[in-house]
RNA sequence: GGGGGAAUUCCAGAGCGGCCAAAUGGGGCAGACUGUAAAUCUGUUGUCACUGACUUCGGUGGUUCGAAUCCACCUUCCCCCA
C-alpha cells in the first residue's frame, strides 16, 4: 500500500485541493511540504503530535518536510475557530516558545542536510514593509472572499480585529515564500487551517502562475465532538515536565470506547492489518485496545522505557499488587509535620491533589481518599511521620488518581 | 465622529440598597453502578482557624448605618448610524 492510500485508510486526510496530483506527488516522493506550528505555548501538544507523525510518515515515503515555526505569525494570532481574540504574546514569550518547540521537534523528525528543514517565519515576516506588502500581496486578496471563509464566520458575530484579519495573508505569504525559496509545493495542516492554506495556493497561482497544493489532516475529535487532547486542567502536553509520562499514558488509557480504534488508526504506526483485526473487538476487550493505544503513544512520545514504566505502574495500581515506584510522587520535609504527624488535609494539598484545604476537607468527607489502601474516615485523621519513611505511603484520590508521598 | 448597550464565581447566565458567597444550567470533583468505558442516580463546587470569620461581582473614588445593586470618572467589549 502506498503512502497516500495508507493515510486515507487511517482516516487522516480531511480535504485536498487535487487528489490525483497529490497522490502522484506524495507516492513518488516528489513533495516538498510544510506544516506550520504557531508557538502559542512552551510545549507541543497532542494536536501537534499528529502533524509531526504525518511529517514522519511522509518523510519515510521519500518526501521532504519543512517544519515552519510561526514566530512571525504568532505576533498576530490566528483567529480560526476562535470565538474571542487571543491574548497578545510578548516577543520574549514567542522567542522562548520557539526554542521549546524546536527542541521537541528534533526528537521526532530528522533534521539536517537532505532531510527535514526547520524555518521560522519571523525571519521573513518581521522585516516586511507595510506598504510594499499590501501592494504586492494585499492586492491579491479579495475581502469579499475572505469574509466568506469559514474561519472568520464565528468571528463575524463577535467582532474581528484588523490585526487578526491579516493572519490569512501572512500565512499565505509563508507558503509563497517557501515555494520560491525551497520549491515547497504542498502545505499540510489541521482542518481548521483550510481557508488559510487555500489563501496560499491562490496567492502562488496569482503571483507565479504555478500550482501548489494543500491537504488538511482530520481534526482528532472525541465522539462528543470535542477536541481530543484537552482535559479540564488544560492540554495534554508532550513535555514530560508538563504532563508526566504516567499521566500521558493514563489519558489514553481512559479514553472512551467509541474513540479507541479511531485513535489507534490515526495516531499509532501499527500496521493497518493489525488494526483492522481489533475492529471486531468489543466490550471489555476494548480495554486491551486502550492499553495498546496508551503504550504505543507513550512510546512514541517518551520512548520505550518510559512507556514500559508507565504501563507497569498503571497495571500495578489498577490490577493489584505491583510496582508503585513510578507513580507521581511528592517528597515531604520535616517542616510539614507537627508533633511527628501530618493531617490528611495538609497532606492532600502538599501533594497537589487538592488546590485548597476546603476541597481536601470535602473530598475526605465524601469518602474519596484512601491512604495505603485504607479509606480515610474523618477530616481530623493524621498520619505519623514514620509511615513516610522508605517507600512512603500511597494516597489514592477518587478511583483513579494515585500519588506517593515519602519523607 | 455620533448614539445606545454590556462587564457577575471555571463557562454560560439570573440577581428588589440589607434575607447575597450570590438563582439556574453546563463543566469539574466525589459517592453508587461498572470494564481504569459510556449512560444513569446522589452529593458537592470562594478561602480559612468551617455552627464562625474573611476576600469576591471590570478599575478607581463617592453616596449610605449598609452597595454586585445608586452616582462620577476610567478601562475593555458589543450593537446601530457615518
Amino acid at each position: 500500500m502506498q503512502i497516500y492510500e495508507e493515510l486515507k485508510a487511517r482516516g487522516l486526510i480531511a480535504q485536498v485541493t487535487d487528489e490525483e496530483e497529490i497522490r502522484e506527488m506524495v507516492n513518488n516522493g516528489k513533495a516538498v511540504f510544510y506544516i506550520g506550528f504557531d508557538p502559542t505555548a512552551d510545549s507541543l501538544h497532542v494536536g501537534h503530535f499528529m502533524a509531526l507523525c504525518l511529517m514522519k510518515r511522509l518523510q519515510m515515503a521519500g518526501n521532504r518536510p519543512i517544519a515552519l515555526i510561526g514566530g512571525g505569525t504568532a505576533m498576530i494570532g490566528d483567529p480560526s475557530g476562535r470565538t474571542d481574540m487571543r491574548s497578545m504574546m510578548t516577543k520574549e514569550t514567542i522567542q522562548h516558545n520557539c526554542e521549546c518547540f524546536k527542541k521537541q521537534m528534533e526528537r521526532f523528525i530528522e533534521f539536517g542536510e537532505g532531510k527535514a528543514m526547520m524555518v521560522n517565519n519571523a525571519d521573513w515576516l518581521l522585516g516586511l514593509n507595510y506598504v510594499d506588502f499590501i501592494r504586492e500581496i494585499g492586492a491579491c486578496f479579495s475581502v469579499n472572499n475572505m469574509l466568506r471563509a469559514e474561519c472568520f464566520k464565528q468571528r463575524m458575530e463577535k467582532g474581528l480585529s484588523f490585526l487578526e484579519f491579516n493572519y490569512m495573508p501572512m500565512q499565505s505569504y509563508d507558503f509563497y515564500h517557501l515555494y520560491k525559496e525551497y520549491g515547497c509545493n504542498m502545505q499540510f495542516g489541521g482542518n481548521d487551517q483550510w481557508s488559510n492554506m487555500l489563501g496560499g495556493t491562490e496567492l502562488i497561482r496569482r503571483k507565479l502562475g504555478k500550482d501548489a497544493h494543500a491537504m488538511t489532516i482530520t481534526l482528532l475529535l472525541t465522539s462528543e465532538g470535542k477536541k481530543m487532547g484537552k482535559t479540564a486542567s488544560g492540554a495534554v502536553w508532550l513535555d514530560p515536565n508538563k504532563t508526566s509520562p504516567y499521566d500521558f499514558y493514563q489519558y489514553w488509557r481512559n479514553i472512551e470506547d467509541a474513540d479507541v480504534l479511531k485513535c489507534i488508526r490515526m495516531l499509532t504506526f501499527l500496521p493497518l492489518e493489525q488494526i483492522d483485526e481489533m475492529d471486531s473487538w468489543e466490550g471489555a476487550q476494548l480495554n486491551t485496545a486502550k492499553e495498546i493505544l496508551a503504550y504505543e503513544l507513550t512510546k512514541l512520545v517518551h520512548g520505550e522505557e518510559e512507556a514500559a514504566k508507565a504501563q507497569e505502574t498503571a497495571r500495578g495500581l489498577f490490577a493489584g499488587a505491583g510496582s508503585t515506584a513510578n507513580m507521581p510522587s511528592t517528597t515531604l520535609v520535616d517542616a510539614d509535620f507537627t508533633d511527628g504527624a501530618i493531617d490528611v488535609m495538609t497532606l492532600l494539598v502538599k501533594c497537589g491533589l487538592c488546590p485548597s484545604k476546603g476541597e481536601a476537607r470535602r473530598l475526605v468527607q465524601q469518602g474519596g481518599v484512601a491512604v495505603d489502601g485504607e479509606k480515610v474516615s474523618g477530616i481530623d485523621a493524621t498520619i505519623p511521620a514514620e509511615k513516610f519513611a522508605g517507600e512512603g505511603v500511597v494516597i489514592k484520590k477518587g478511583k483513579k488518581v494515585y500519588h506517593r508521598a515519602s519523607l
